[in-house]
DNA sequence: TGCCAGGCGGGGT
DNA sequence: ACCCCGCATGGC
């Protein structure tokens, strides 16, 4: 059972900076977490320590009695991207051929960041899948490990399961849905648990550094180290490529597909990777052939219906259970 | 049914 | 420095 340690008002910090918290709260969350109005945000897997927070800037941290909530507040605030400033990422996505229209209808997104084991098994369930795959195994994952927290006054939450959970139980990978992904995530769980992977010296490291680090785990290539890097510590340097990325890319920027990365790079800078997050927001991470219409059409935006990451927590719960 | 999807590593050249 | 293949699973 969690306690409330403190309570806060976000609206001034966000009005402050530009931040939309309906737009950042419900984009890539799943609706056992956000409901539209409010959502759980996990601030520590391990203590366990969640954030219930509404889309009006009301915010209360429920913790073990005796955490240290001054700590969480500020974590609260950072996964919330509320300590980052996106004018000039912004600046430069208006003048895009692909961003323009997010920045103009979505500027007050920011990326809701989580810790770097849960953000490294987000990235290796992106690996050779599509979107939907990718995330149904998520929630998969979350059902099958069963792993829920009460807060006081609030209800369950249900929380991720830690490494140590996946080294119990690591059969339930492959009922997730993981198939030759298991091993990597398995793989990852070790190395968190035996301190290969420090993940408070990551954020430490030159951003080329923590992603040798992270690639040092077999199955983590740069794709996923990259991910996992943006998702967990907001480091945007090095762009995650995928196929995806460099079609769409080579098509609006007249390049070939091998002058992707540098061209990315070149373009965004040290936004190189929150512009690949974005741009999957921006055409509901749908399928390439799918995407490729979209940007041939100039419908860069997120579509009602379309069911894409600003839609995800809008789909019925059991959405990912396989019909039997 | 068969083929592909927001990668990866291991094998070839 | 490339190219190419198989990999486990789900969706169409």
């Amino acid at each position: 059972m969690l306690k409330l340690v403190a309570g806060l008002d976000l609206s001034r910090e966000a009005a402050a900076k530009g931040v939309d918290l309906f737009k950042t709260l419900c984009v890539y969350n799943f609706g056992f977490w956000f409901n539209g109005r409010e959502a759980r945000v996990v601030l520590d897997l391990e203590l366990p320590a969640v954030a219930l927070v509404s889309v009006d800037g009301a915010a209360r941290i429920y913790a073990p009695p005796g955490s240290d909530a001054p700590e969480l507040e500020e974590r609260l605030l950072f996964s919330l991207g509320l300590r980052e400033s996106l004018e000039s990422f912004y600046a430069m996505a208006a003048a895009d051929p692909l961003l323009s229209a997010f920045a103009r209808e979505w500027r007050g997104w920011r990326l809701r960041s989580c810790d770097p084991w849960w953000a490294l098994v987000t990235a290796v369930c992106q690996q050779n899948a599509s979107f939907r795959q990718g995330w149904g195994m998520l929630a998969k994952l979350i059902a099958l490990y069963g792993r829920m927290v009460e807060l006081e006054d609030r209800g369950w939450v249900p929380l991720p399961p830690t490494p140590r959970d996946v080294l119990a139980e690591p059969g339930k990978l492959r009922m997730a849905g993981l198939g030759y992904r298991s091993e990597t995530v398995l793989r990852v769980a070790e190395a968190m648990e035996s301190g290969t992977l420090p993940s408070g010296a990551l954020a430490a490291e030159p951003v080329e550094r923590a992603e040798a680090i992270l690639r040092r785990v077999k199955g983590v290539g740069s794709y996923t180290a990259r991910l996992a890097l943006a998702l967990a510590l907001r480091r945007y340097e090095l762009p995650p490529i995928d196929r995806w990325v460099k079609a769409l890319a080579a098509k609006a920027y007249g390049i070939e597909e091998k002058a992707v990365e540098a061209e990315w790079r070149k373009r965004w800078g040290n936004w190189s990777a929150l512009a690949v997050i974005a741009l999957t927001v921006a055409l509901d991470a749908a399928p390439l052939s799918k995407a490729i219409a979209r940007l041939e059409s100039g419908r860069l935006l997120p579509e009602p219906g379309a069911g894409g990451p600003a839609e995800l927590w809008r789909l019925p719960l059991g959405w990912f259970a396989k019909p039997f």
